[in-house]
DNA sequence: TTGTAGGCGTTATCAA
DNA sequence: TTGATAACGCCTACAA
């Protein structure tokens, strides 16, 4: 029976008619208090007292789907990733977002819904999963390889949605991201400063924003800088097979004396070049300077630090978040971009005179 | 006007009302047919492909809040932690459970409501964050130091609560945690049996149950093992301080060959152990054998892995939501130890000939 | 100043 | 086989 059921499911979690009840009052009233009165309605001191009292005692707490079903809001932001947010290995984790997500809600009265649609477990690719995130007032998406056609289904349909990392090809769907193209172009005016006029940059072979971006910043500088010449752009694969010690020692005689690479999950292109420095018998910052577009790996950290930028992923957390409640509240989204500091680290130094 | 949210909110959103409509059946029908019909009612196939016809053409999704709320629960577990879930000083503490946590979640059909301790509801008086958990059908505790009066207000009133690790203390606490003792004593009858005659525990000056555990095990195979012998286990308050090369080598002088530290946050048990074998002039493993119970800190990673056991903590994680999911479903939580698998590693051998 | 009544979209019961 | 009808918990005009 119905009956028997909720009576023990919702055992231990008191309902507005409960705390009503306690307080003797009406459960509107209850509501209009424990709601902070919004409306401005004139009640008594007493009664208000009472009520918060009685709830207090009951360990009240309004229950989130009635809530949202009452066309009212829940206070509950979503996150959803596209990839499991916990995955098992550490790097590929969008754990240093939830870092400032988690902050940033907090600060703002939200409790944090983290949606399991697409974890390991789940049964992936389920189609609908995307649906249970309205749940949450508005929610946060990360990830690749988002599924486009879902998630423009909800952001047609109003839904606020914020996406973490740049993403144009959906229409109206609001992002937060890093100003890849900003910091690249610093790393390459640094370079220049230090004397470097030929500098190659080497990616990967994929079209994400966050690779397009740091291109872009780089032969924008690399041109206002009047640095300008053969194709300085290398696109690998397979960092480890083709930035190799030969391909190294041809660029340097060719007098290419500064290398960047782009930060990716796994780190290859860094790994590629500081493998293929050190098989060259070169040594960096001496003979040649190296530039990382993010942070090294991290088996890699207590190495010297790359000369590059740090990526803020929690202040990206956070700016998002921010973004989210502000097209809950006024419906507009701050600006998207977020800047990467500068690190100064110690790969890069004076060019050579070579 | 309610009206009007209400209409904009739920704009292009068809409701079962409409596929009824569409299909010409009533609105039952319509809930029953896309529900799977689990009432194993007898339905003409037509009205079936009709609904399911009319769902497809709407493009009609349900709601999750209608759907939560109909059904009485709303399939949220908490997490609950009472330092900062996602603490960025503490490198990923709690990353490792949650992994475990989230798989399981997602398995079960369960999304994730996330606490801290420092944050939850952000109301500005802390007492009284715990009550904010009520917001999901049930929570899970991690951390050492869990406000117990809070926590006991929850449980006594029956809310189900499942906490991460041994807590013995607060009577009707559910836990999960993982068995020590056996682990411990598994670690000892190695040691045993590669010659070892007199075994050393360094634990920390802490009363935690995961501490007494382990200490536990210890004795009690060294017991089985005919080992027992002068006191065999050091508390070290600060273990930089009191394990030094010096104390290593008089523990040597005396017939201890092997060394055991337990697992804490920082490490500083097997550092310390570590650093005065090598300080002493020493090596493991053939001066001495050494075993860590736990994992060893991340920084240390690179180094020969220790022998001793891992902790398997997504394993740990998947079981408090098994426990949750069970006390939320029958009422019963399954058997709260998981067993550590044993790590050989490197660092201890056969007992030299002293 | 407080209470009554209706509805949000879904599920489940029970009569037709 | 299908369709009224009543919850689920909360919010909010409106009446008292």
């Amino acid at each position: 029976m119905a009956e028997n059921r909720s009576a023990r499911v919702r055992r231990g979690r008191p309902r507005q008619a409960e705390v009503a009840r306690l307080a003797g009052v009406s459960q509107t009233t209850v509501s209009v208090v424990l709601g902070g009165n919004k409306q401005g309605i004139v009640l008594h001191p007493d009664t208000t007292a009472r009520v918060l009292e009685a709830a207090r005692e009951l360990g009240y707490v309004p229950d989130p789907a009635a809530r949202r079903l009452a066309a009212a809001r829940n206070n509950l932001l979503g996150v959803f990733s596209f990839t499991a947010t916990f995955p098992t290995a550490v790097e590929h984790s969008y754990y240093p977002f939830l870092v400032g997500v988690e902050q940033e809600a907090a600060a703002r009265g939200y409790d944090l819904v983290l949606f399991t649609g697409s974890s390991a477990g789940a049964q992936s690719g389920t189609s609908g999963a995307l649906e249970r995130v309205r749940l949450a007032d508005g929610c946060l998406f990360l990830g690749r390889h988002i599924p486009a056609g879902e998630l423009r289904r909800l952001v047609e349909h109003g839904y606020p949605a914020v996406h973490i990392g740049r993403r144009d090809e959906l229409d109206g769907l609001a992002w937060v991201g890093a100003d890849y193209v900003e910091a690249t172009a610093e790393v390459v005016r640094q370079l220049a400063k230090l004397g470097h006029r030929r500098v190659m940059l080497v990616r990967e072979d994929d079209d994400a924003p966050a690779s397009t971006d740091r291109e872009r910043g780089f032969r924008e500088a690399l041109a206002t800088a009047g640095l300008a010449g053969a194709d300085p752009v290398v696109r690998a694969a397979h960092p480890a097979a083709e930035i190799t010690p030969a391909w190294l020692r041809d660029r340097y005689a060719e007098g290419v004396t500064a290398f960047v690479a782009e930060e990716t999950d796994t780190g290859a292109a860094w790994r590629a070049l500081l493998a293929a420095v050190e098989g060259a018998g070169l040594d960096a910052p001496s003979d040649v300077s190296l530039a990382l577009l993010g942070s090294p790996p991290a088996d890699l950290a207590g190495r010297p630090q790359p000369t590059g930028f740090d990526i803020p992923r929690a202040e990206l957390g956070a700016a998002a978040v921010r973004a989210l409640t502000g097209l809950l509240t006024t419906g507009e989204a701050e600006s998207p971009l977020v800047a990467c500091a500068f690190r100064p680290g110690s790969t890069a130094g004076p060019a050579p005179v070579h």
